[in-house]
DNA sequence: TTGGTATCGATACCGATCGTAGCGCAACCC
DNA sequence: GGGTTGCGCTACGATCGGTATCGATACCAA
């Protein structure tokens, strides 16, 4: 992330690698602040950067807040074991995501935002969106459509639990849910 | 709605029966531009009325939404036939009126706003959540976590899927989630 | 008719925020 | 050194939530 690939390096002062204080800066300040006020002259100000320099490489908030979730929730692990032990995996890793400090706030802003903002949304598609998608779809041979629902039903549930309590979903219901979904799914 | 109660009325000039005229504006422009494209100026002119007449009568945007919210979801139908059929018939009255124009966006926009806002928080779990939890409790007589549960399955779920495709949930599709949540609620 | 009260519409305004423009400087390559 | 690009900084425009103020209006009571 922070090096450049192996092709010529292009003309000019390279960019410094302030990916990883940025992004951690942004989640520490969605914790404190909430979504709304997690403005970006203080996101910059958290990462000791300037604002100018974030809207350089980022065009907006909206897309800031993605790759910050993109970089965060990482891959899915490989498959191992059946599509039951798949499920819950991915289910759990959810959980698990969404509930480190302002991951939960963060996902659920932006995700709002993107309801009225076809860029906004365009970016939350293809680089989070479409990616696990595709992944999932590998995984467990499924339609395009159940793959959705189960998504809905996972990320969904999750985030409505942390916007209406504040707080994560804890493990009991988080296992009750993965009982109830691979009871359908499987 | 428009009538005032049996008690003396209160002197100076009565207010103008305008709830129900707002409403239907709020939700149109909320249809039309979204949650943030709804402004405050924006919903006045389209109801026909001064924007400081809103303030007059709701605290906040928020406050607005929230009694649009509830005031279009109305009350929960009384119980009838057994406890499977109540929950059918409460998914689907959530579907449906999630399903209905502007109705998703306005919910899901409130949801997030509320996250970090404590006033607007106090505002929902009060005048919508509290009176619905409370109903579903009496009519299901299962303990406040399940039902809670529950709600974050049923509302999460069609939210979820309100925000990443922009349209409402197909009916086959709550019809499955309505087949999943009944056999692990029943 | 007169006075009191509270609402309405209109305008202007404040503060916060997103996002941009321009500038001088620094870092890299040739 | 020259060329190119990123960085920090300041300032700015635009928008929006929310407030203040003012004259006009609708109702009640005396």
């Amino acid at each position: 992330m922070t090096r450049e690939t192996t092709s010529a390096r292009p003309p000019g002062r390279p960019r410094a690698g302030i990916d990883a204080v940025v992004f951690a800066a942004t989640l520490s300040t969605v914790h404190e602040l909430g979504y709304a006020g997690a403005t970006m002259d203080r996101i910059a100000a958290a990462a000791g950067v300037a604002k100018t320099t974030l809207y350089r490489r980022w065009p907006s908030k909206g897309a800031l807040i993605t790759d910050c979730l993109v970089d965060r929730f990482g891959p899915l692990p490989p498959v191992e074991g059946g599509r039951a032990e798949y499920l819950a995996a991915a289910i759990r890793l959810a959980a698990a995501k969404i509930a480190e400090p302002g991951m939960g706030a963060a996902f659920a802003g932006v995700f709002v935002d993107a309801v009225s903002d076809a860029a906004l949304r365009e970016i939350l598609s293809t680089r989070l969106q479409a990616p696990y998608l595709r992944t999932l779809q590998e995984a467990l041979g499924e339609p395009e459509d159940r793959i959705l629902l189960f998504v809905d039903i996972t990320i969904g549930t999750l985030l409505h639990r942390m916007g209406m309590t504040g707080a994560p979903m804890v493990d009991a219901d988080v296992a009750e849910l993965t009982a109830m979904i691979l009871r359908h799914f499987t």
